[in-house]
DNA sequence: GAGTGGTCTAGACCACGAC
DNA sequence: TCGTGGTCTAGACCACTCC
């Protein structure tokens, strides 16, 4: 990596730094690799190490780098493109869909909201379960479904063992009836936020990690029969959408496009 | 806004202010009010100027403020729903696609990276439609629409006058053809990345804005016959999807359903 | 213990908008 | 001219990982 200077334009060093930063980890370094550290960039530089962490977080933002405490700054791989597809994957928890786990379950009374967003009445029961995805071994998103029990009444009930397992056993039936409920529609809205504790931690991340927020509603039989909220992270993930098929564009590929 | 103490717990005091701003200027303060500047909340807070930032810096990529140099830091309005719906708008530039305004058009040989995205040999011309939408006023995205000639090249030309607006004349007609395909597939991707230089001046954004980077695929007989890039402001869009008909979730109770 | 990134401070000056 | 947010500095200490 290069001393290049920085020029005297009226464009702020930081984002002057991430430029010449980004300039060398496309080539002098590989996936994986360590840049070096903070304070010796900052001298090489001749910056505050504040002006070169901002630097450095609008490259982490755009998920060029990655930082580990008491590790360094590595180098980060491409993101992994997720499909967001149920209409292939089918309902939520049907057999294709292999990458979701369930990490929790309950059922509850509608607050005002909820039910709003679910067309139902405040206080009626809706199931919610909570889930992680996994894509090659790493967390990518958590999800809350809700669905209201009024969408699934008219199917048998699955007979719960009432076993040590009850949340497990509840979010099994709940995915269970709800496959067999035929999907007529679909809309998803994406939006940026960030990671509360809770889902920051199922992401195995810090509170505030930029995420992916992708609510969708799932129609059957003419009424809205669930609503999952999903957080992906924004750093490594990229949310594919559409019929498969077609050959996904290379990140590199993207890059290129958007400016070119 | 009240002065509530910071707790002492292990969690980072920027982290504590964006929960307690957060809960005031959803009780407090409407859309659009200002809020008191930094240098009184550092103060109230008793905080550094530099870590009240950081609580605002979250706020702001939430979407939930709004800073303006000269002015103050502001309540931002709910983000829009844009659709990005090619499916029930047509091809690009089709009749019921108002929002978009063509700002530069050329023809020129792809380069190695544009070449493997559309699936075409390097050097071949293909032509690219910068664009800008807006909703409600406001600009909300920037587009780059990579279309090779051979896609193009069964249709009848369009003449061109040559006249003083020859960019803006090559787009139409660009345009105009891609509308006589018949589109039999699309595929998107999105992920989070920060705008340019170029970029963030047509969003009227400081570069390094965040940004929703959206890829389509446009297949037609068989074919790639375009790959469009848009970038959309992630402050202030929530990219939508999927089928017309249903109700929209309200922002308000997508965030509800998040963590019920 | 040494080295890393994460947090925090208390200032300074600049660019911009309103008056 | 004044008040605002935007940038930048030169330190300090902490939390974490590895040896």
């Amino acid at each position: 990596m290069g001393t290049a200077q920085l020029s005297a334009v009226p464009e702020p060093k930081y984002w002057h730094l991430r430029t010449v930063l980004l300039r060398a980890i496309d080539s002098e370094f590989a996936t994986g690799e360590v840049i070096p550290n903070e304070r010796e960039l900052a001298a090489r530089f001749g910056v505050a190490r504040a002006t070169l962490r901002q630097a450095l977080d609008q490259l982490e933002l755009e998920g060029r780098l990655v930082r580990r405490r008491g590790i360094g700054t590595l180098v980060a791989a491409p993101r992994v493109g997720v499909p967001v597809n149920r209409g292939a994957e089918g309902w939520p928890g049907s057999s294709r869909e292999q990458a979701w786990r369930t990490v929790g379950c309950g059922t509850a009374g509608a607050s005002e909201q909820l039910a709003g967003a679910l067309g139902i009445a405040t206080g009626e029961p809706v199931h919610t379960v909570r889930r992680v995805r996994t894509a090659q071994g790493q967390p990518v998103a958590t999800e809350s479904l809700h669905v209201p029990e009024s969408a699934l009444s008219h199917l048998p009930a699955i007979q719960l063992t009432g076993g040590p397992d009850e949340g497990e056993e509840l979010a099994k039936s709940v995915l269970r009836r709800l496959e067999r409920l035929t999907v007529d529609g679909e809309s998803r809205a994406v939006e940026l936020g960030v990671a509360e504790a809770a889902e920051a931690a199922l992401l195995e991340r810090p509170p505030g990690t930029p995420v992916l927020v992708v609510t969708t509603q799932y129609a059957s039989a003419g009424r809205l029969a669930a609503v999952a909220v999903s957080t992906y992270r924004a750093d490594t993930c990229r949310l594919t959408f559409g019929e498969t098929g077609l050959v996904e564009v290379a990140p590199v590929a993207a890059a290129a496009a958007r400016t070119a």
